[in-house]
DNA sequence: GAGTTTGAAACT
DNA sequence: CAGTTTCAAACTC
């Protein structure tokens, strides 16, 4: 069985899934290894958005039967680091750097990991051995993370030496419930991340034990890929000069038995200075909750881009009745890119035939579009399921090193939501079924910067708290295509995340040419949910937008604020000063005038795409990205100019984003410092301010309640006095409550360092209020209180 | 809400 | 690449 069939390899691009040609490049820039060249610009030698602190990721365990067996997913992380997610849980990961590579030996002996590159100062190890010790070949320094019930553990080193790293939860490889066939001692399918630093050579070995004795056709092949890399001199940083992974193939490692140790969220094992503490993220059950039976029919959408930032994994296939799907979107902060990953699981063929019934559950399969964004650029890569296969084609465009799938079934066909052919809807494989409670649905594109979720926690995707909300503010709608020779020259430099999607009014044949953002935007009936179980209740027309529960944080959060209408009135909203066009989205309930940023007008706003693009490859790409101390220390991409705001207005960007100016930035007489008293005093009075009405609005609605509360009590005592004047109501409890009212304001206008004026002012306000409330009481109660009268 | 200011984007 | 123009948002009144 191998980690990436043959037909999967045909879909991928070729610098990931040739092996032969990345062993060819070994030692050469990692331009080589870049997807078409044209826009492919080097990294530059500081990578704004790349993940620099050391960061866990773990993927927690659904709490599902479900497995994943033959998944075969590729993510990508910040600076090409590429995980893959084979089959059987087996993942692996490739690292990429511009710089250095590395290639392993033998890429017809080592197909599942077939793109492991290695940066110098990267370290990637993925050793998965059985109960076997996986010693072999270990270098000194090499260190095994967790010998037991490690299911997965995924390493990488950011160029400043932090680690990266994934962790499968041990439930990952639980045993299916369909599969029964592994025994209770089944060796549990360990991967053990090994990161050698500054050592010559790091062998990670991994001897797998076979699984039950019924394993005989897909005995576990022990592949070994030796990556070999030579040892930058000039490194000071860790490096690992040599690598070699062996792994032992087991198509049954689904069965290992879930007996296996809680995996620990891993540790950073590397010499150099780890500065800061490795960050954890957890990947919420969305990956592991891949269907066990499915038979590896996935399909990965590699970005060949070297610095992607986000990585996406969506599960598009079809799942048994038993084992709902879930997929999550991954937004690991540890690249600069975005990355969608769909892993097409097909649950008609078993795990035993997975590693010949690929080539024939991809041609089962309904849906596959593997779209590749831009090149040189973030890269988003969306695989959009689609509910009707024969409607799929797949197309190699001439010249481009991707492949396209050819959607010609309009997506509205459906009138319920469940069933809708949307583009992150995953319909069930199995038409006959027309709710697909089970179902999961993945997408997400978000556009916002990956960086923004630093942490993440595991989260169980259950169910209902997962539909999504259709709710979202802005309106969206999936761009207008055209035909693909249209575009086709642009292919290679396509926004980020550009998808293709079915044209509109086209015909069959139309395309859509989409920037990630856009993949959110499909309009009804496709809506998003990350859990399948739930039902649709939501049918409706409405626009919907992805909002997608990620690992506790919803996307709405995580990517998706609520967009401010546009107001363009010249630009027809096709240049870059609409911020919709700008954002990837297109014009909803905006007041623009003359509006050609949508459906209307499909070939204008792709010239007007491929025009920004021209000029700026990575026109649509984040402005801010990451600094070198992580989240904090953002910064934006190019710079700001300002000349007059000091940098302390929402002119600047840098300001508009709550960054500090960097040395990047041309700006004059720039105040966004970090010892800048403008601005620490313009961060402290809008601290302040916000404190300030914080406190006011819990302190009046405490307030309030206590007096209602005071009112009320008192009020019986006071029917006697039906129809007296409201000073009446004011008893000495209400005479209290209001006296705390008044010291209440009081506090927080010293607080606020308010003049005494203005305190008093405040206070007199307040009590204006109390009095209000009381006056407004009591002519309540004498009219409500018919004992009263 | 109208007018002004500002800086990014677009253009030359 | 630098200077200028265009543009829409931010800001002021």
């Amino acid at each position: 069985m191998d980690v990436v069939s043959p037909e999967l390899n045909s879909l991928l691009p070729d610098e990931i899934m040739d092996t032969e040609a990345i062993a060819m490049e070994e030692d050469l820039p990692a331009e080589h290894l870049a997807p078409p060249p044209p826009q492919s610009e080097p990294e530059p030698a500081q990578v704004p958005m790349e993940t620099e602190v050391p960061e866990i990721v773990s993927l927690c365990p659904a709490t599902t039967s479900m497995q994943m067996t033959s998944t075969n997913a590729q993510c990508s992380t910040s600076t090409g680091t590429q995980l893959l997610l084979a089959s059987s849980g087996l993942m692996a990961v490739t690292t990429t750097t511009p710089a250095k590579t590395t290639s392993p030996a033998s890429a017809q002996n080592l197909p599942k990991i077939s793109s492991v590159t290695v940066p110098a100062n990267h370290q990637l190890i993925i050793n998965k051995v059985a109960s076997s010790p996986a010693a072999d070949g270990k270098p000194p320094g090499a260190a095994v993370l967790k010998p037991e019930g490690q299911k997965l553990l995924v390493a990488g080193l950011s160029k400043t030496g932090q680690p990266i790293m994934l962790a499968l939860p041990h439930t990952w490889n639980k045993p299916a419930t369909t599969q029964g066939t592994g025994d209770g001692k089944a060796q549990a399918t360990q991967i053990k991340m090994v990161t050698a630093v500054g050592k010559p050579v790091i062998a990670v070995s991994s001897a797998s034990q076979l699984m039950g004795s019924s394993t005989t056709l897909q005995a576990q092949q022990l592949k070994t890929l030796q990556i070999t890399k030579k040892p930058p001199v000039s490194t000071a940083g860790p490096m690992i000069t040599k690598l070699i992974i062996t792994k032992a193939l087991n198509s049954k490692a689904l069965t290992s038995p879930a007996s296996v140790s809680p995996v620990v969220t891993g540790r950073v094992l590397t010499q150099s200075t780890p500065v800061t503490p490795p960050r954890t993220i957890s990947i919420g059950e969305a990956i592991s909750t891949v269907t066990q039976n499915t038979s590896g029919n996935s399909k990965v959408a590699i970005s060949p881009l070297k610095s992607p930032s986000k990585l996406t994994v969506v599960s598009v296939a079809s799942q048994s009745p038993n084992s709902p799907q879930k997929s999550v979107t991954l937004p690991l902060n540890m690249a600069l890119g975005q990355q969608i990953l769909t892993v097409q699981q097909s649950a008609t063929t078993s795990p035993a035939k997975a590693g010949t019934s690929q080539s024939t559950a991809q041609a089962a399969k309904p849906m596959q579009t593997v779209t590749v964004g831009g090149m040189g650029t973030s890269q988003f890569k969306t695989i959009i399921p689609l509910t009707t296969p024969p409607n799929v084609q797949q197309i190699q465009v001439p010249g481009s090193r991707f492949h396209y799938v050819r959607l010609v079934t309009a997506t509205t066909g459906s009138g319920t939501a469940h069933t809708g052919a949307s583009i992150n809807t995953n319909p069930s494989i199995q038409p006959a079924k027309s709710v697909m409670m089970n179902a999961a649905v993945r997408m997400s594109v978000p556009i916002v910067s990956a960086q923004t979720v630093k942490q993440v926690v595991p989260k169980p995707l259950t169910s209902a708290a997962q539909v999504v909300t259709t709710s979202q503010t802005p309106q969206r709608l999936i761009m207008p295509a055209t035909h693909l020779p249209q575009i086709q020259p642009n292919l290679t430099n396509l926004p980020p995340g550009t998808v293709l999607a079915p044209a509109h009014g086209s015909g069959n044949m139309g395309y859509a040419v989409l920037p990630a953002p856009y993949v959110t935007q499909i309009p009804q009936p496709a809506f998003v949910t990350l859990t399948s179980s739930s039902t649709f209740s939501t049918a409706t027309p409405i626009q919907t937008q992805a909002r997608l529960s990620l690992n506790g944080l919803s996307t709405s959060e995580a990517t998706s604020r609520p967009r401010k209408p546009c107001n363009c009135t010249r630009s027809q909203c096709l240049k870059l000063y609409c911020d919709c066009f700008a954002n990837g989205e297109f014009c909803n309930n905006c007041n623009c005038v003359n509006c050609f940023n949508n459906l209307d007008h499909e070939s204008e706003r792709l010239k007007a795409i491929k025009a920004c693009l021209d000029r700026n490859p990575v026109a649509f790409k984040p402005k801010i990205g990451k600094g070198k101390q992580g989240e904090s220390d953002r910064r934006h991409s190019k710079g700001c100019n300002c000349k007059k705001s000091g940098c302390l207005k929402n002119y600047c960007e840098c300001y508009e984003a709550k960054i500090m100016c960097s040395s990047i930035c041309k700006c004059m007489g720039c105040k966004n410092f970090e010892e800048s008293p403008e601005r620490k005093t313009l961060m402290h009075l809008a601290d302040a301010a916000e404190v300030r009405v914080q406190q006011q609005t819990a302190a009046k609605t405490k307030l309030s309640s206590q007096i209602s509360d005071v009112l009320t009590r008192t009020t019986p005592a006071l029917t006697s006095g039906g129809g007296k004047l409201p000073y009446t109501f004011v008893t000495k409890e209400v005479a209290e409550v209001t006296c705390d009212c008044l010291l209440e304001q009081a506090e927080q206008a010293e607080l606020a360092n308010q003049p005494q004026a203005m305190a008093e002012r405040l206070i007199l306000e307040e009590f204006g209020r109390c009095l209000r409330r009381i006056i407004s009481f009591a002519g309540k109660a004498k009219t409500d209180c018919p004992i009263n009268g």
